[in-house]
DNA sequence: CTTAGGG
DNA sequence: CCCTAAG
């Protein structure tokens, strides 16, 4: 049987969904790691089968560490599948057992193009009341420990329970609410879950962050036409007026509700006595995210946890989940700001970082792409957190050569943004609708015989730089700044019944922060410019430039060989690359690109990324040159095989592109091909002369290191 | 961050 | 080249 261990109530208007995470526990046995794996999710009474496959490595090293997190990956698959079986339920003639109010709301998943298949739920000509699918982890929102902590802290129930997102709307007294069962301590791993909500005739826009690894969730949520509050909290809504809706354990199928959402949604199937293993379970989850945190299994504990969430510098990676499954609104995760000083963490201090981070970035769960832990503006941890406001990618893309920020007043909405500008939303409320952000101005440097891909990049960190640098929202009124943040709104003039349009927004880079180097060394500066619209320059490798090619020893033996080897400057991987003579005059070509970087990056969010390339993009191959495989090779008959590291610094510190990781795996390449036949070999041709000293250097090496294992050594090099 | 290896 | 486990 399985114990559930978490559930969620996805409610929509006439809608309940309960989704179930629980472990799968045949003999009623205590969880142990090896059944880790079994973690799985139901639905409605369905379980979730297929669930992920751990990664290769995972597999082969038969942890479960991964399939945890994978699981995890899986709640989107999960709501998906949910979705995608509400809808046979409801549109099957033969099911209509299950709730009266099937037929209600209508959850379909997006057309197929839409890579990102948002789950969409529309609810069928229900005026007044807007469906909604809105499923989150219980997790706190780190964020709004300034503005909403009051709403939001809320004391925690006896049973422990935490309650981590209340959605209350005016009109249906929707609310979600996830809540961890068992004792409390069960941490549920599911991101939180995004859809978009049609709200009839008028916009919608809706996005969440699916953020991964316990950390903090974001719900995006904007509604228009609609009063809406959206409360973030935790600890049980004991204080609030709508009582939060509690879920657990396997409820009935469809449960339709009326629009008082008072009694309780589900009824909790699952005898408490039969989650005796929630405290393993704990473990084990917790475990996942060891990482980076403690295993926080009480419920206040947690809730400490999460405010303290992750920073932006947290050097940990997060993985996010590409928006395979659904749609990842741009949506800003709520985290707290970061310090001005540990902003500068996570900037790039130098050209390895950045393609290191780069590489980094590209893990994602299922495929492992990691997405820009702090660069991408639509899941950034950056500085406009307080604008968690987005549009969906169609909508908004479209408007960016608009005005900094397109506020779309009227009635209806509530957002977040509109909260974050006056506070109390109770009485006036000014809805805004901030369409998209306008980024400050950038200036890219890049050599002319840089590739597209490498200008791709460029603009991706620069504009990651600036993210990632500390942003601040400037406020513009009738085109002027406001500077005064005390002023109220009222008192400049934007009342819920004014003129919107003449409020804009802007990301300003920080001040403190701009004029940090984004990467220390060789890589792009910010030139702190006014506050609006900084001039940015984004140079790529100042510190090559110096570094010609031209002298490339031809004698092999050449002392220093390796200092000879040329330094990247992410140019296309040619082969002639290294003979040829760019230098200076090239790397300082300043290309501008003001037009299209503003234009391109006001959008917010970015035009969708179908091809998970641009976010994972993979390094360009960059075959070895001759030249590079004679460097490599002294450096090795010199220093050996167990020092990647330093050969990378005698041979290739300037090279930029190379890691000790790099040449270790080209030295292994390279006693592989001096072992082949010639005739198998690819490539550039590597002089067999190379490749003889590749093989004597290789045995050498390797007896040095057995002889080591036995009885160490006085370093000595007897054939050096 | 480095190493060492498998993929 | 990537990804990871270990150290």
């Amino acid at each position: 049987m399985s114990h559930v261990t978490d559930s969620f109530l996805f409610k929509t208007c006439h809608h309940h969904i309960v989704v179930e995470q629980f472990w799968e526990n045949p003999e009623g046995k205590s969880l142990s790691h090896t059944n880790m794996n079994r973690l799985d999710y139901g639905f409605n009474g369905y379980q979730v089968p297929a669930m992920p496959r751990a990664t290769r490595s995972a597999r082969r090293r038969g942890t479960v560490q991964k399939r945890v997190a994978e699981n995890k990956m899986c709640a989107f698959d999960l709501l998906a599948t949910v979705a995608g079986k509400l809808l046979q339920e409801e549109s099957s003639p033969t099911s209509s057992n299950t709730s009266s109010a099937k037929d209600q709301c209508l959850i379909v998943k997006q057309d197929a193009k839409d890579e990102s298949k948002a789950l969409n739920v529309e609810p069928c000509d229900q005026g007044s009341c807007d469906g909604k699918l809105f499923v989150s982890e219980p997790v706190l929102q780190a964020h709004d420990e300034n503005n909403c902590s009051k709403e939001s802290s809320f004391p925690q129930n006896d049973d422990h329970s935490v309650l981590t997102s209340i959605l209350p709307t005016s009109n249906c007294s929707e609310r979600l609410v996830t809540k961890n069962i068992g004792d409390g301590n069960i941490k549920n791993e599911i991101g939180s879950f995004c859809s978009q909500v049609q709200d009839g005739s008028s916009m919608y826009r809706e996005s969440g962050i699916c953020k991964l690894d316990g950390e903090a969730k974001t719900l995006v949520k904007d509604e228009s036409n609609n009063n809406r509050e959206v409360l973030i909290g935790t600890g049980a809504d004991t204080g609030s007026s709508e009582d939060p809706v509690v879920s657990r354990g396997k409820p009935p199928a469809l449960l339709s509700s009326d629009s008082s959402a008072k009694a309780p949604l589900c009824v909790d199937h699952v005898p408490a006595n039969s989650l005796p293993s929630t405290r393993d379970d704990v473990k084990v989850v917790s475990r996942d995210d060891d990482e980076n945190s403690s295993g926080c299994t009480h419920p206040s504990i947690r809730s400490k946890r999460f405010r303290q969430a992750p920073r932006i510098g947290d050097r940990r990676i997060r993985k996010i989940l590409a928006s395979k499954h659904w749609k990842v609104g741009p949506k800003f995760k709520d985290e707290t700001l970061p310090n001005p000083g540990e902003m500068i963490k996570p900037i790039y201090r130098n050209r390895k970082d950045c393609y290191k981070r780069q590489r980094s970035q590209m893990t994602v769960p299922f495929k492992k792409r990691k997405l820009f832990d702090r660069s991408s503006v639509w899941t950034s941890d950056g500085g406009i957190n307080d604008e968690r406001f987005f549009n969906s990618p169609e909508k908004g893309i479209g408007d960016a050569s608009e005005s900094c920020v397109k506020l779309q007043g009227g009635n209806g909405t509530c957002s977040r943004a509109g909260q974050n500008t006056s506070f109390q939303c109770r009485d006036s409320h000014v809805k805004l609708r901030i369409k998209s952000f306008r980024v400050p101005e950038l200036f890219i440097e890049i050599p002319e015989t840089a590739t597209v891909g490498s200008l791709k990049r460029t603009v991706m960190e620069a504009v990651t730089a600036i993210l990632g640098g500390g942003l601040r929202i400037g406020v513009l009124l009738q085109g002027k700044k406001v500077r005064d943040d005390n002023i109220t709104l009222q008192q400049t003039g934007i009342s819920h019944d004014n003129e919107l349009d003449s409020l804009g927004f802007t990301l300003e880079p920080n001040p403190s922060q701009s004029s940090t180097p984004l990467c220390t060394g060789d890589s792009p500066h910010f030139l702190s410019g006014d506050a609006p619209q900084p001039l940015i320059r984004y140079s790529p490798n100042p510190s090559i430039v110096d570094q010609g090619t031209s002298n490339v020893s031809q004698e092999p033996h050449a002392a220093n060989l390796g200092n000879l080897v040329e330094s990247d400057h992410d140019s296309a991987p040619s082969p002639t690359d290294m003979s040829v003579d760019k230098s200076t005059a090239d790397l300082k070509a300043l290309v501008h690109v003001p037009e299209m970087s503003v234009d391109a990056l006001a959008v917010v969010p970015p035009p969708r990324k179908s091809k998970r390339a641009e976010i994972a993009q993979r390094r360009i191959r960059r075959p070895f040159s001759v030249n590079e495989v004679e460097a490599l090779v002294q450096a090795v008959e010199k220093l050996g095989t167990g020092r990647w590291r330093d050969v990378k610094l005698r041979a290739f510190d300037n090279a930029k592109h190379r890691t000790y990781v790099d040449l270790k795996d080209k030295w292994k390449t390279l006693v592989h091909t001096a072992r082949i036949s010639p005739q198998q070999r690819r490539g550039e041709p590597v002089p067999q002369e190379l490749l003889d000293r590749v093989l004597t250097a290789h045995a050498y090496w390797s007896q040095q290191q057995a002889k080591q294992q036995l009885k160490p050594l006085p370093e000595t090099c007897l054939l050096f």
